[in-house]
RNA sequence: GGAGGGUUCGCAUAGUGGUCUAGUGCGCACGCUUGGAAAGCGUGUAUGCCGCAAGGCAUCAAGGGUUCAAAUCCCUUACCCUCCGCCA
């Protein structure tokens, strides 16, 4: 959600990140709907402020008579003042959805461009590896070496089920505690976050009403988060932090459900694109200037490259272009770490920043240095998604034979060299 | 799942229809006092919206209702606490 004060003096900039994010947005009726909406605000705020006052007058009248006859006019007045009050309540849900559609404004860097093939690679790390034999693809290598259930997975937990196992559920785990304690060695406080949460936390967030067919639902109105993201900012919703608690940097652990409505022929085979998976998230709070946001940005950013630098992995950085970024998003960089099966890079981190869109939503706020309240800035990035990032691990440390090495700083936690 | 009790200005509390523009204590800020400090005294201490301003409107968990008038009465929901049941 952007201020509507912001909307109405900027237009044209909001038309412009409109087009740009490809999303069909209506500014000028928001616009016109706004000023509906103040000529009735004022209307009913100046009739409430008269029957105050007539009310007030009646606890004094002693008289009877008198009595009932300044209430029936107070009653008048009323009627009058409910109807336009109905009038400003049949305003306010038309204005609520309206704000809600209006996307944030990119960033001048962003690219050009309608889906994630006009994204702008910015950087590569790691020598693609070459292998003197045929490099196999995850699932063959995951298969062989027992180290998930893909078949049985479908059995139990329907299409995109699987099951990891033996050295694949170890190797899962070492990501989480690696990723925890690196994270954590650089400040980041380490959270195990709620993945059953309610409603306001993923319209807040910027997931919801838009992205109801990709989330899950229960009977209960709680709904299953597709990332930690959600809970974690939904920590500090309604909150006024000090300017001195700023910056708020988390690592949050938790399992993610997405229900991937319209990609059925997408990636359906293996362990990229499932229903239920395994994130680490980072989650930053700063304060609300764009400099600051960009810092961040890039901090949390250069987080992952250190993850994937530990463990050996060749990734390239993405900036993503205007349609392949959210609503609320304002920049928006993917990394892509190198699969050998497919010779091309595949997305692995995506790492984003907001402004106030979704703090405003939150109503996430801190007091300046000066004691001005305001609305904090938020930025997300993964730090380790599984299994997804076992398909670049397996692949990439595979050896001739079918086993696979275990990247160095994996080894304390697995407690062998290679996966046999 | 059942029964009961709660939710008030950072914290603790008062407030059961108009005098609540929400009192008091603590905390915090500033000032007085002091050689300095403590104590004491005084002043201040929520958020949002409308308005050039003066000022006004709203908010006592949330939503709805009763009433000329609601923190206060009624209904619904959420959450917290106690007890029973179930349970890792």
């Amino acid at each position: 959600m952007l201020d509507i004060k912001f909307i109405k003096e900027n237009a044209d900039l909001i038309k412009e990140g409109a087009r740009k994010k490809h999303i069909k947005v209506d500014v000028d009726s928001l616009i016109a709907l706004d000023d509906k909406r103040l000529s009735v605000l004022r209307e009913v705020e100046e009739m409430r402020a008269k029957q105050n006052i007539a009310s007030d007058k009646i606890s004094q009248i002693q008289d009877a008579n008198e009595r009932s006859s300044a209430i029936a006019e107070v009653k008048e007045l009323k009627e009058k003042l409910v109807g336009k009050e109905s009038e400003l309540k049949e305003i306010e849900p038309q204005w609520q959805k309206l704000m809600m559609e209006i996307p944030n404004v990119p960033d001048p860097t962003v690219p050009e461009g309608e889906t994630d093939a006009q994204n702008m690679e910015t950087r590569k790390w790691g020598d693609l590896p070459s292998f003197d034999f045929e490099p196999r693809g995850h699932i063959e290598l995951m298969e062989n070496l027992k180290l998930v259930e893909l078949e049985r997975g479908t059995k139990v937990a329907g299409f995109r089920g699987y099951f990891l196992r033996g050295d694949g559920a170890l190797l899962a785990m070492a990501l989480w505690q690696f990723v925890m304690e690196e994270m954590s060695k650089i400040g980041f406080i380490p959270f195990i976050a709620p993945s059953l949460v309610r409603e306001d936390n993923f319209v807040g967030t910027g997931w919801l009403p838009q992205g109801k067919d990709e989330v899950y639902s229960t009977q209960d109105d709680l709904y299953l988060v597709g990332t930690a993201e959600v809970p974690m900012m939904g920590l500090h919703k309604d909150e006024i932090l000090k300017a001195e608690e700023l910056p708020k940097t988390y690592v949050a652990f938790s399992p993610c459900y997405r229900r991937e409505a319209g990609s059925h022929g997408k990636d359906t085979k293996g362990i990229y694109r499932l229903h239920e998976f395994t994130k680490l998230e980072q989650i930053v709070l700063c304060e609300a200037d764009h400099q600051e946001s960009v810092k961040w940005h890039e901090e949390i950013t250069r987080n992952a490259e250190n993850i994937l630098q530990a463990l050996k992995l060749p990734y390239h950085v993405v900036v993503n272009c205007g349609g392949d970024l959210g609503l609320g998003q304002v920049k928006k960089y993917d990394i892509e770490v190198w699969v050998p099966s497919e010779k091309r890079y595949r997305e692995s981190h995506s790492s984003s920043y907001f402004h106030d869109f979704q703090t405003r939503r939150l109503n996430i706020r801190y007091r300046d240095a000066e004691g001005k309240v305001r609305f904090a800035h938020s930025l997300n990035n993964t730090a380790i998604a599984t299994p997804r990032i076992l398909i670049s691990l397996l692949e990439n440390y595979q050896q001739k034979d079918g086993t696979v090495v275990v990247p160095e700083v994996l080894r304390k936690y697995l407690g062998k060299d290679v996966i046999s």
